[in-house]
RNA sequence: GGGGAUGUAGCUCAACUGGGAGAGCACCUGCCUUGCAAGCAGGAGGUCGCCGGUUCGAUCCCGGCCAUCUCCA
């Protein structure tokens, strides 16, 4: 019966799973991206993580079974992978879910049917585990699948409980397991399931989420039962094709071999090359993935995990002697593995495998910087007679200059010398409590009183007519001053006001909230802004300009037409902007935060690197391109699904309603977005790049103005060229040219002038030397120069050392404030006159500081007066050396 | 989010821990010379990342920001 088995592909299995429950209606889901929705994960860890909500019950996507082959990261324990036969930091999980529908019994008897009858697992090598007081699954195994009672394992709390968290939805799980045989076992007397050998293989584990916990610890049934299923395919293909380890499945092992064909080592040789053979088919998997997935090398979040898998694939490469770039190669290998699957692969394949390459070559600047630093250190050493690394220092290359320690130990035992890996461990162990320490979470300032709260349930959310009418009748439900209820506003004073229904725009989704007014027959509130309470309580800011409101009042709201407009063109633009993000640098472009008000927009986005000028252009043009073109903008109300479906741009960590809004712009943009914009794309007339800045590791943000602002720019500007050209007598065209021009001349001019000021300072100098006199033998000139800078002045001291031979220069340049003050002795005087120590007894006089070197010293005072007595006082210093 | 490192001529990097900004390569001019990174002489090229502070004086010290590298989370 194997040799039937063996026929079954990776691509088979993951087929036959999913249309087993499709057969069994379950809805299947396509795997979604490692990038979850879900904020608190930094990768989806398991087939169950897109469904998260769902068995919250907080999302229903409209069916209640489903199934999936998912494909997962986990990077927890990186250290194993390789080194084990199961270990991966890159796998798929297949899984079936039932969202309060189909239970127990079902899902244990379609998990044996799928493994025994269509994968076709011979029922009398596997085993059964479950929790230790769930009879009901120990009945339905029994009776109603028919394992006999000898193969029903009960374990613990440790083993086969399943929770989410310390609270919330948890449940037993039981587990199917494969017996691989005795020699595969620890051959321990006590070997049986549950044992930590490689001889009971587990393969499937299905969790029956039938609990909530509370936080008293007390376990309540749970309204809405889940079923929650994980099968490793990997696992499960490995068994099937009858391979010891995960690695050997056919959609793995062809890495390997290729990677062999670059190495003169073959796999299975020896058993260290052989962990870096699978370390590194692991790691370009999920390396793959995860740039498919949009995610590029970073220094930090999940940029740095894929830096690190792919660093340390390259860093198992040497020891294969892989020393060239071979990494990126792979990616070919890994996208025709699993192109059928993974179609979207194919077309990105170039993409990951340039990303892939880029990331090689700067490691290898990395580790050429590293070696030079470690000779460099390795010299010191020697210096010293020490021939240990000490590990703080192995630390440092790794830590400062991303050294690897194993290459570290590598030189070191070339070079004779010890490394104390010990010393390496505590210092990264100290960095690890370091950095937990100080992640704390910023506490969000609570700027949404609780009264609003207590509001929103009584009144319940306003209606919003805003996206077809300007103004409306309303009636004031509530007035707040300084965050408490009042029932009138009089003449003058501020408040926050709720109505049933209204025309403004509240904040959200980065666009500011609308202006406008609110009239009564004898009263008159401005509107500034508009927030949003819980979704859907409208607090609109104002302050009465006329007249008296009282709460349950009718009123006119009406919005500041021109802003609403100005703020549509914006938000337009900024829809715009993305297209042309996207269409310019590529499909990675996410947005990730974005502003639009009626004056200006900002953009934020995912993007590796800082935008080339040509490519700010390349986007402004398109933009403007667009907008020449005049699409009209459609608004169309659909489903979440659907919209996705036909391709609009949705964004995770957004949250979208069952309805939403897609807007789309003639043919060039289609975005789910809550806010208001113009009718044609012309409306905005004009769109400017502003700037464009990094605001994090990977994320980019650009600045423009659309619209009305944006040719009121162009118009400052201009009248700024042709000011300046103006003044400089040339056409706007030549403007460039000329003050590139001017520059050069002014820059030889200073210098001319700096050269004939030195040139006449030491000619004046020369002049100066008949005022040397002699104290105690030595040579002195101390005088008084004007109009000399300090640059100068060094220049004249050097050249009348010179003339000098031997002796002292003392000069005093009076200044606007104080005096330079700039002293010479000649090398031969040294010795006995000391130019710092000298300058320093100068300077005090006047009431300054200074110093220097035993040749050349310079100060500077404060009291221009006493320059005679400064003078006397260095003399002094000289008659007593 | 926390830590370390770097930023100086077109390029690669120096400058005793505050006191006159340098080398090599590249470039320009001239000479010598036709052989492997040629030699010799001369020359041009710098807001010492940006902003502030301390100081008589800052490339150097301190603070903030920006960019790049790197580790931890």
């Amino acid at each position: 019966m194997w040799e039937l088995n063996r026929l079954f592909s990776v691509d088979q299995i993951r087929q036959s799973f999913l249309d087993f429950f499709a057969e069994r209606s379950s809805q299947i889901e396509p795997s979604a991206s490692l990038i979850p929705v879900d904020p608190s994960i930094l990768f989806t860890i398991a087939g169950m993580v897109p469904f998260k909500k769902m068995f919250l019950g907080l999302e229903n996507k409209g069916y209640t079974r489903a199934a999936s082959c998912q494909r997962c990261i986990r990077t927890n324990d990186l250290d194993n992978v390789g080194r084990t036969a199961r270990h991966h930091t890159f796998f798929e999980m297949l899984g079936n879910f039932s969202f309060g529908d189909y239970f127990k019994p079902d899902a244990i008897r379609w998990g044996w049917e799928f493994i025994t009858e269509v994968m076709k697992i011979d029922p009398a090598r596997l085993w059964i585990t479950i929790y230790t007081d769930d009879d009901e699954a120990y009945r339905i195994w029994k009776d109603e699948v028919g394992v006999s009672p000898g193969r029903i394992v009960r374990l613990g709390e440790e083993d086969n409980f399943w929770r989410m968290g310390e609270t919330g939805p948890c449940g037993p799980c039981s587990e199917i397991l494969i017996d691989l045989g005795e020699d595969r076992g620890c051959g321990k007397p006590t070997c049986a399931v549950g044992c930590d050998c490689d001889r009971f293989l587990e393969l499937w584990n299905l969790v029956f989420t039938q609990y909530d916990c509370r936080a008293d610890g007390m376990l309540s049934p749970l309204p809405m039962r889940n079923i929650d299923t994980g099968l490793g395919l990997e696992r499960l293909a490995s068994v099937i094709q009858g391979k010891d380890n995960n690695y050997e499945i056919d959609n793995i092992l062809p890495i390997i071999e290729y990677t062999a064909r670059l190495s003169n080592i073959r796999y299975k040789q020896d058993e260290a090359s052989d962990v870096a053979w699978k370390v590194i088919a692991d790691h370009v998997r999920a390396a793959t993935f995860l740039i498919s997935d949009g995610v590029f090398p970073a220094n930090e979040g999940r940029g740095y995990v894929l830096r690190r898998l792919i660093r340390r694939a390259i860093q198992n490469g040497r020891k294969l002697g892989l020393k060239n770039l071979f990494l990126f190669q792979l990616v070919g290998v890994v996208v025709d593995l699993m192109k059928r699957a993974y179609p979207e692969l194919v077309e990105k394949r170039e993409h990951i495998s340039q990303v892939v390459k880029s990331e090689e070559e700067r490691f290898s600047e990395t580790l050429e910087i590293g070696s030079a630093k470690v000779t460099e250190l390795l010299d010191s050493l020697r210096a010293k007679n020490i021939d240990t690394i000490p590990g703080i220092e192995a630390f440092k290359l790794y830590d400062t200059y991303g050294f690897p320690l194993d290459l570290t130990r590598e030189i070191a035992h070339d070079e004779d010398f010890k490394i104390d890996v010990a010393g390496f461990e505590q210092a990264l162990a100290e960095q690890k409590t370091r950095a937990r320490g100080a992640t704390g979470f910023s506490h969000e300032e609570a700027e949404n009183p609780e009264i609003y709260g207590t509001i929103l349930t009584e009144i319940g959310p306003t209606e919003f007519l805003g996206y077809d009418n300007g103004s409306c009748r309303a009636r004031l439900l509530r007035i707040l001053h300084d965050n408490k209820e009042v029932s009138r506003l009089t003449e003058g004073q501020e408040g926050v006001l709720l109505l049933d229904r209204s025309p403004f725009y509240a904040e959200s989704g980065g666009q500011r909230g609308d202006s406008g007014s609110l009239r009564g027959a004898d009263s008159q509130v401005l509107i500034t802004d508009v927030h949003k309470y819980g979704g859907g309580l409208f607090l609109h800011l104002g302050k009465v300009t006329h007249g008296i409101i009282d709460a349950g009042m009718d009123l006119t709201a009406e919005v500041d037409a021109g802003h609403r407009q100005a703020t549509a063109v914006n938000h337009t633009a900024t829809h715009l902007l993305q297209a042309a993000l996207r269409k310019v640098l590529g499909n990675h472009i996410k947005q990730s935060g974005s502003l639009v008000t009626a004056t200006r927009l900002r953009f934020d986005f995912t993007h590796p690197a800082a935008l080339h000028e040509r490519e700010l252009k390349k986007v402004e043009e398109l933009v403007n391109e667009w907008i020449r073109a005049d699409s009209e903008v459609n608004v169309s109300e659909t489903s979440y699904d659907e919209a996705v479906k036909s391709g609009a741009l949705a964004f995770f960590g957004e949250k979208y309603d069952q309805v939403v809004r897609s807007v789309s712009v003639g043919e060039v943009s289609t975005e789910l977005c809550g806010g208001t914009h113009c009718r044609r794309s012309g409306e905005i007339g004009l769109f400017k790049i502003t700037s464009e800045s990094g605001i994090a590791a990977g994320i980019r943000r650009i600045e423009g103005l659309a619209g009305y602002p944006a040719w009121q720019k162009s118009v400052e500007e201009e009248k700024i060229l042709h000011g300046v050209s103006g003044l400089l007598g040339v056409s706007v065209h030549d403007l460039e040219e000329k003050v590139a021009k001017l520059l050069k001349e002014i820059k030889q001019k200073d210098k001319l002038l700096e050269e004939l000021a030195t040139r006449q300072a030491l000619s004046a100098a020369g002049d100066l030397l008949d005022r040397v006199k002699p104290v105690n033998e030595v040579k002195c000139l101390m005088t008084i120069v004007e109009g000399v800078n300090a640059k100068q002045l060094r220049s004249v001291v050097d050249d009348l050392k010179n003339r000098l031979g031997s002796g002292l220069v003392l000069l005093f340049a009076p200044r606007d404030e104080g005096v330079a003050i700039v002293l010479g002795v000649t090398k031969d005087l040294t010795g006995r006159l000391n130019a710092g120590k000298l300058i320093a007894a100068a300077a005090q006089v006047l009431g300054g500081r200074g110093g220097g070197r035993p040749d050349f010293a310079q100060a500077g005072g404060k009291d221009k007066t006493k320059i005679p007595q400064a003078m006397e006082a260095v003399e002094e210093l000289i008659k007593q050396s």
